[in-house]
RNA sequence: GUGGGUAUAGCUCAGUUGGUUAGAGCGCUAGAUUGUGGUUCUAGAGGUCGCCGGUUCAACUCCGGUUACUCACCCCA
């Protein structure tokens, strides 16, 4: 049969694995600096805790798991005979594949409340999936690196979250924008141009100013029904570029105040800290997500044209749908593969990335083989990264294989080496070729 | 959900206005070379030209359909 997998899935060959464990062990690292725990949730959840929760579209994203056994028994005869898909579905869907980390967490957080301490803060790195269609750096399973607090409205917390971005993305060699703006503002920029019930109608047209311009968002906020007067004031508010300036502007709402108030917190808090990478207020920043309340952050690499590699925000009522009222949330995600991707194009991933075979035996004979098994024992045992092919076949068979490692030294065996206890330590790349004993070459690479 | 592109050897791809036996590179196997790789050279294995149908004396090639993948849009990371 042809091999295939799943449209919008990849295979990860050893060297990216390599790397995409080096982005992760590299947040790992800051994350549990910054007092983070690590949770998991399973694939799969109840199909009914994930639907609803992305909105419409969100839920046609959403990757069914169907009934085992004879699931067309149970099946809903009505929405079967009118061949109505959607109605179906709950009748041979129970389970659904995780679509993001943040409302497994939600439902994590209140399903365990009784064993967890609050404010509880916790990382996640799991795939997650998506039944969209796939495009470039797009794919139906990918990997969310999340860090969320649930459990406290301090803004201490966002200012650790910035924290926390900037110096995974310092250790990982990348240099980015920080933008962060506040829902509060959006509210308040709504109520000042007299929109308030068109909010998310024109977060959604200002979030896509990088992609089609201030025309382009002009035009989309008049075709969702926002008049011309209002579209004027909110390009006003949109030139301002410093929260001083939109202080005035705001100032009849209670709401953008507020939210000023938050994002002014936050410069304060990180006053005192010393910024790897650049901060920026910047007004325009909307993103789409609806449970969205306060605190908005977005993360896109300078010298790399790629969107954006991070984000999240502050979440006032997460749990509130699982019965747990006032929790507020804030958490950031970021983006391995838009990260991977960046760090491939500016060739920023050190060696260390890639955990190479520092050493493989080569052997002439079966009596050699063995020998040179005995001689790798010890070497693994003295903390050395080695290997022995496994059959003593042409020299020529495993010096290609050898090539084909890019392994920087081998050491062979056969009768010459044997009687005078050594092997043959041969640097790959200059081709010298020294007799060593076991001791030495365990020197050497120690 | 909407629109475009592609589908030929294990992989990446050529294939002329439709014409006899469908090619290349890489990879694989063997040899030149019985203790030495990256470069060479020689030979070999490997094909339902995605699938179904139509046009034609003749289809990898043209037409219709279909499936898969892919790119862009909507949305999103």
């Amino acid at each position: 049969m042809k091999p295939g997998i799943p449209k919008g899935t990849r295979d990860f060959l050893p060297k990216e694995v390599a790397r995409r464990n080096f982005i992760f062990n590299t947040m790992r690292t800051v994350f549990v600096k910054y007092g983070y725990q690590p949770i998991e949730t399973p694939a799969m959840e109840n199909l009914s805790t994930l639907t609803g929760k992305y909105g419409e579209e969100g839920d046609k994203l959403l990757f069914k798991v169907l009934n085992n056994g004879d699931f067309l028994s149970k099946a809903d005869e009505q929405a079967l005979e009118a061949k109505d898909s959607q109605k179906l579905v709950s009748s041979i869907s129970k389970r659904g594949l995780r679509y993001d980390l943040t409302v497994p967490f939600a439902r994590f957080v209140v399903m365990n409340q009784n064993d967890i301490n609050f404010p509880f803060k916790r990382y996640q790195i799991q795939p997650v999936w998506r039944a969209d269609r796939p495009q470039k750096g797009r794919y139906q399973e990918f990997y969310q690196c999340d860090v969320d607090v649930v459990g406290s409205n301090s803004l201490m917390l966002e200012a650790e979250l910035v924290q926390i971005y900037d110096e995974v993305f310092s250790k990982l060699g990348l240099d980015v924008t920080i933008k962060i703006n506040n829902r509060k503002i959006l509210a308040g920029m709504a109520e000042a141009a007299g929109i308030a019930d068109k909010l998310v109608e024109m977060t959604v047209a200002i979030d896509k100013l990088d992609k089609i311009g201030k025309e382009g968002v002009r035009k989309e906020m008049i075709e969702r029904g926002i008049p011309d007067t209002a579209v004027d004031t909110i390009e006003k508010i949109l030139e301002v570029k410093d929260l001083d300036t939109l202080k005035p502007l705001l100032a009849n709402s209670e709401q953008g105040t507020k939210g000023i108030e938050e994002l002014q917190a936050v410069f304060d808090f990180l006053d005192s800290y010393q910024m790897n990478n650049t901060l920026n207020f910047e007004i325009t920043l909307a993103r789409g997500l609806s449970y969205y309340t306060g605190f908005i952050v977005e993360v896109a690499a300078d010298k790399v044209d790629i969107g954006s590699i991070g984000g999240g925000g502050r979440y006032d009522d997460l749990t509130g749908i699982f019965g747990m009222k006032d929790m507020s949330g804030v958490g950031v995600s970021f983006g391995a593969a838009r990260i991977y991707d960046a760090m491939t194009a500016l060739d920023s991933f050190p060696a260390e990335a890639e955990e190479n075979l520092q050493l493989l035996l080569i052997a002439f004979d079966e009596a050699s083989h063995r020998y040179a098994f005995k001689c790798l024992n010890q070497l693994r045992a003295a903390g050395i990264v080695a290997e022995l092919y496994p059959d003593p076949v042409k020299l020529k068979k495993q010096m290609k294989y050898a090539n084909g490692r890019e392994v920087k030294f081998v050491a062979l065996a056969g009768d010459t080496e044997m009687s005078n206890n050594t092997l043959a330590l041969k640097n790959m790349e200059t081709g010298d070729q020294e007799q060593k004993s076991l001791e030495d070459i365990i020197k050497f690479f120690t």
